[in-house]
DNA sequence: CGGGATCCCTTAGGATACTG
DNA sequence: CAGTATCCTAAGGGATCCCG
């Protein structure tokens, strides 16, 4: 444990020694989400040894950045107040991380939980603030998100909001692959999308999706790397 | 290599398969303050094995992030523009460490360059903006910074700015004990600062150490664990 | 079935020595 | 000074098993 300290007083190495293992910040995305089961954890992180699940949970305990909270039956894990202080760090490094994402590959999986904080990095409030507030159902594989997007900010939510009527609440609903990417980083613009069937609007008004691309979008840094030699 | 993969299409999995492995985002910490030689980095890391600061460098320029530029005699490493970009990153982590910090450990040192990026961290540009322009010259052990406050912004400079006489271009000269820490936090008001002899006026308006305070303040996060159990 | 604990094996990473 | 080359420990990966 001794070796495994960087021995400096400084508080990016606080911060690393806290949360800076491997999987550890990913758990707290997803917990950033909203309080997770072990077995959610699992599932949003396929990946993730269930020794390992275990280890840095309890770390993250005895860091204070996770909380158990015992429910009726079984338990989730939470964070706290200050595990909730990650969320800066977590939208910076999405933010970052976004230039380098490139295509999706083969083996790599989107989860209902890494999308909504996707969303959460793109989302540009000084944007939104000018524009009416409107409701988006996002559909992407299996996942669907309803964004709700308003003068206070915005709102992520798994599911329809409307189980029924599909725009009961929603202005505008529509089907996107992972390539929902490009439009966020503004390489393709939304009637193209259209075009070329990356989005295809299930209901309501389709002139929605520039307002969408305009809410949210991030900007590719020059200099970013697309393709990562294997 | 394919099993070290979080096998996500999200962005801060993607940040973290470029910047997430051990040491890494020091090595950017240190860098994001200017170019360093391989030498300059092992003495700010002076815990990091030399072939991981290989390795790291390696891997950092395979992902864009650090460049190799040649010099007059040797070479140093530099960030590219895209590396640049992780200033947000290191920040955001060293904004909420700086929670955990604590009291510094017996095996805990303090580096120049880490220095230099806390004080860029606690930085307040919106009330610096209401200061008048403003030179710190500080010293932390055998460590001395120049701080620049003025309307645009924070530099932070290495050693003195004038070798000769003291009150050349600082308008306030202080040495401090880490401890400064506190009152960047709040926790130490300026005066009992001096009284205690957290801090010792070497020249300069005493008074503006007010100012100082006012211009790097970090807020503690409630809840923050203070003392890690070991 | 949720919530882990245990096992074994691979490999990253720590310590040190050595070289162009 | 700017890195390789080793050797070794311990963290992480993968599968399986356990317990209420």
């Amino acid at each position: 444990m001794t070796a495994r300290n960087y021995g400096q007083y400084c508080g990016v190495v606080s911060a690393l020694e806290l949360v800076g293992e491997r999987w550890a910040l990913l758990i707290v995305r997803d917990l950033l989400v909203g309080p997770r089961r072990y077995g959610d954890l699992k599932k949003g992180l396929p990946r993730i040894p269930t020794n390992i699940l275990s280890t840095r949970l309890k770390e993250l305990q005895q860091a204070g950045v996770v909380r158990r909270v015992p429910l009726a039956h079984g338990l989730v894990y939470d964070l706290t107040e200050y595990g909730r202080g990650l969320e800066d760090v977590v939208l910076a490094l999405g933010r970052w991380g976004f230039q380098a994402m490139g295509e999706q590959g083969e083996d790599e999986i989107v989860t209902p939980d890494s999308m909504t904080m996707a969303f959460r990095t793109a989302f540009t409030p000084d944007v939104a603030r000018s524009q009416p507030a409107t409701v988006y159902e996002v559909h992407i594989g299996d996942i669907v998100l309803t964004l709700s997007v308003d003068e206070l900010g915005l709102t992520v939510a798994r599911g329809s909001t409307t189980p029924g009527i599909a725009t009961g609440g929603a202005n505008l609903v529509f089907a996107a692959s992972p390539r929902i990417h490009e439009i966020i980083s503004g390489e393709l613009s939304p009637e193209s999308a259209i075009a070329g069937g990356t989005v295809r609007i299930l209901d309501g008004d389709a002139a929605l999706l520039e307002q969408f691309a305009l809410a949210f979008h991030l900007e590719p840094a020059p200099g970013a790397v697309r393709a990562i030699a294997v």
